[in-house]
DNA sequence: TCGAATCATTAAAGCGTTTTCATCGTTATG
DNA sequence: CATAACGATGAAAACGCTTTAATGATTCGA
């Protein structure tokens, strides 16, 4: 089956293909009773503009790329919501790209990202070091990274969303103090690196103000059996810290298992928060204490951001504009008290 | 900064642009000595041809549609794994479709994926009815639906793999028929009702062959938190069934705590399996019973399978070689018995 | 009634590739 | 040595669209 070109409707309407292009964007200069012929002519035909052609004759795509840690496919899936519900409004296409450290390297991504000719980037967190950022914006390709906050660079232009994880830790210290609790410790997670800086400078921060040093952070393996292997063996010759900051649900979750399981009662012996909020720390026993992060909003406002820079907005002109932070709120549940 | 074309890199090497064609291509009537020049000209200039382009002078985008309901990403994430991974072995880059029920009608997936002109489709269930898989035959698209076994159709030439959802009820009701147990109830859900039919078809198959009737479909709203709450009522005035199929881990986990603070013993009052595997179940006490579904394969054949369409592979020329039924197992932990 | 001004439409160039066909320079052949 | 055959390269068309500049048609005022 031939597809139906620009040239066909032309011709079935009677008009130049310079008429049908108008009509098919919207263009007011062409007659009613024309315009009524063309858009018949697409109808019967079954016309469907070739977006390829499309972008090269625009030199634009209405495409942009996601760029995702494989890794983190199953956390991110709220923020991907986001991005995608309003990336659709704004009739804009995606083309998602997945890092992982086996068969891609970066700098394949960033080549298929600069050959196919994308509008513009969204990054996750920890995907592009400084450098291979650099790389797109010698392309002007514009940027939206969202997740933690970027560090001051010279690099220009790029938006930033984020959740100011810092000050998250450093105020819960802080009430921790209050409470005579200074015995801390924070999990270590491998997949969030720079989120993971972010907290563990809160904490060092408020630990600092009271001419204390911070050295209870915790790592090991990544997964929920080896967390709790290494968690179920650790409680045989220790006592758990007082409080516990962990980053993602299944390392709250094999704190809670091992704690119990080796005789502590939760939050009596051990107190234990997650930042990252899901549903799953609703299934324990107890429920799991949790921040409430936007993460829907976190992907929304990213795209939405990063549509306004595809039009050059007069709104996010200076580079304060395109740095959003945004809230978050503690959710006690029954693993603190 | 104006971006380099196939003209400047002629230009340089003082070659003409078919040339620098040829040597992109790789095709080997090019002279060794121009095409050491012409490399070196790329190399020089950093040009990276236009995809864009290349799409409209070949009529193939390298590019391949993935469609899938944005509910299910968390639940999907290792299928995606296996595409894109062998999607990146044979250089085809992603466009990500979401569909759900609010923003986004099918009709406007359809109609982007036409638009675009990828090469490729590949369909997680539940997501195009029968009527829009026809659309996308007319325009001779390649599709892949991945998941459960497609019903016979009209539709020919699309690609399916799946796992046998029928055989596997089928098989697991028997044997708790050899041990007795006949109160068997099946959760539904509602996010992935075709895989829901094929599970409920297994298990009305071996009733009837019992001469018996499967009634025990048991329906509520799908959050854990809302399963939670019915159960916890439910039990009340309720003893559960000898056996449970649920379908996805929530729907485990509340029917475990439910069961279980309601006084009820697992697995001797009551036996659990949840169809979908994820690490989740491992968290619970006691691990909950599950199958071993090969999903990043399932992704992975998906793909290939496609990228065999593509080009037409003759060992995929009739009907059955594009179905691929992959096996599962069961995989026995704590709430069976 | 004529020319100017206005409006609608078309012709054609351009976007950056690939590829067919023609051309030109070499080498092999009788 | 003349010519056929071949190998490497270039010119130009094609892919399907947008848009500028030119043209044609219409209206209006004097």
């Amino acid at each position: 089956m031939k597809r139906i070109t620009i040239y066909d409707v032309a011709k079935e309407a009677d008009v130049s293909l310079a008429t049908v292009s108008r009509v098919i964007n919207d263009s007011n200069v062409v007659r009613e009773d024309t315009k009524q012929r063309v858009q018949e002519a697409i109808e019967k035909l079954g016309y469907k503009p070739n977006a390829i052609a499309q972008g090269l004759a625009l030199s634009k795509t209405t495409t942009v790329s996601i760029v995702m840690s494989e890794k983190l496919f199953a956390y991110n899936g709220k923020i991907l919501n986001g991005l995608m519900d309003v990336a659709k409004i704004y009739n804009y296409n995606i083309m998602f790209h997945t890092t992982s450290k086996g068969i891609s390297k970066m700098q394949d991504v960033i080549e298929s990202i600069i050959k196919s000719h994308v509008d513009g980037v969204i990054l996750f967190n920890d995907n592009f070091s400084e450098d291979e950022m650099e790389v797109l914006q010698e392309y002007q390709i514009p940027m939206v990274v969202v997740g933690s906050q970027l560090a001051e660079t010279g690099i220009d232009n790029v938006g930033n969303v984020y959740v100011n994880f810092e000050q998250m830790a450093y105020q819960m210290v802080n009430e921790l103090f209050e409470k005579g609790i200074t015995d801390i410790s924070l999990v270590e997670d491998k997949l969030n690196l720079s989120m993971m800086a972010q907290l563990r400078s809160g904490i060092e921060k408020a630990f600092a103000e009271k001419g204390m040093e911070f050295k209870k952070y915790i790592s090991y393996d990544d997964t929920y059996k080896s967390s709790y292997n290494f968690l179920t063996d650790y409680f045989k010759s220790h006592k758990p810290s007082q409080f516990v900051f962990t980053f993602r649900d299944s390392q709250a979750i094999a704190l809670l298992n091992a704690c119990q399981e080796a005789g502590y009662k939760i939050p009596d012996d051990c107190q234990v928060v997650c930042v990252l909020n899901n549903k799953y720390l609703s299934m324990t026993r107890p429920n799991i204490s949790t921040f409430n992060i936007p993460e829907y909003d976190m992907g929304a406002v990213s795209m939405r951001l990063l549509t306004k820079m595809l039009v050059d907005d007069d709104s996010i002109k200076d580079k304060d504009s395109k740095q959003i932070e945004l809230g978050y709120s503690f959710i006690p549940k029954g693993t603190t008290k």
